[in-house]
DNA sequence: GTGGTCTAGACCACG
DNA sequence: GTGGTCTAGACCACC
């Protein structure tokens, strides 16, 4: 995994997860993999992942059990809404960084529908 | 202006004044106001504009003149490439964080739609 | 039974026996339950049950009988001396905390009252 | 200032700023000692410092300005709260830990006046 | 000078 | 073996 040095590991750690249990590559009630495993997996250091996991934890999205594990919670009403956060705040981003280029709401979308084809094309070629 | 504390002051305000560039509030050629100004302004510390100055001016956005002050460069090459290299940035981080979450491009396009649409009503409403 | 994780579980189930004592809910010369069992009933691990028993064994509130099993002491002084530490310890504790946010000895007592008040009213609507 | 090894530093320092801004000996606007100075007056790691703060930072009661400090929260609703949720759990606890000694809720009050007579003759005779 | 982030490494609590 | 807590110390971002 690569991270952007301009915001904190913690942070994109915690992203991860969160997409690794959007996507549904964790399901509720499965165990995270042991921190020490994470911190190699990822390479960055065991305290970085406890941050990460704490602020998860603090959430509700994980549940620790002392000396067993970290799992994601089998509530998944925390998880769905967790969902929505996550989407909604990507494409407010997106919409805010747009606006504040004078694109209009129609634009935006088309820009984003051609960057898509571009794209394909791209790799369609590799 | 507000500040997202998880990203570098320095870099937010690089970005802004990206920003100001491609909408054309600041014109090749014009003057950009006195660091001093900007500090006010964004009420942060003269320092960090001027490592956010820095930044655009080694990337030959803006020019530098001894004593007068700091211009937006009239190479129109040079915005239109930083103009097409923020939007293509801003889109593929879009999609890559889109795409993480197991999205097709359809249904980003769509989702986009989808949040324009309720955007739009909650400020009809507001 | 529910358990704060901020403080030991074993440290927790030592309060929790002692409890259990003063209540008489465990007299003098009874069996404690077997290792195994509590281990069952709190669902916690067996070591961590062990770990409370040794103390309260090293206190001399229980006494161990190889074979047979721990039973609660029957030197009534003990447990005696025990509870008056509790109780002592307990109300030392609040008295510390509420002095430490400046209350008066009388604003606390009043607090006290005006909380009982309060969570009898809420016992009542349930 | 003493700790208590059963609960985590972080967390008893936590406790302890919220009484500093209770006691109104940390106004708010004030801004709160530099961490590295904190963590020489309480002798303990800058980290473990920062964590307590960390938590305080979120839940709104302590607002950081980088570079510059970490102040009292000015909105004097989040520190009212912060009150009325640190004086009520500190009742609850005194009142779950001697109902479960079976003491009936008259017995509590007369427990604690009574502490606090004894409590004050130990002073007098200092 | 001030806070923020990360690393390395140790030790404890629990299973 | 697994997570939780703490320490020591370094380096960065910002004022």
């Amino acid at each position: 995994m690569e991270f952007d040095d301009k915001v904190p590991i913690y942070y994109q750690i915690e992203q991860y997860i969160d997409r690794e249990i959007i996507t549904g590559n964790l399901a509720p009630g499965d165990q995270v993999p042991a921190v020490r495993q994470l911190a190699l997996t990822l390479t960055v250091n065991v305290n970085t992942i406890q941050r990460a996991l704490a602020e998860l934890i603090r959430q509700g999205i994980l549940v620790s059990e002392r000396g067993k594990g970290n799992f994601v919670t089998t509530d998944t009403m925390v998880i769905a809404k967790m969902k929505r956060r996550v989407i909604e705040t990507e494409l407010a981003k997106t919409y805010e960084h747009l606006a504040g280029l004078d694109m209009a709401p129609a634009e935006m979308v088309a820009a984003l529908e051609a960057y898509i084809e571009t794209r394909e094309e791209g790799e369609r070629h590799e």
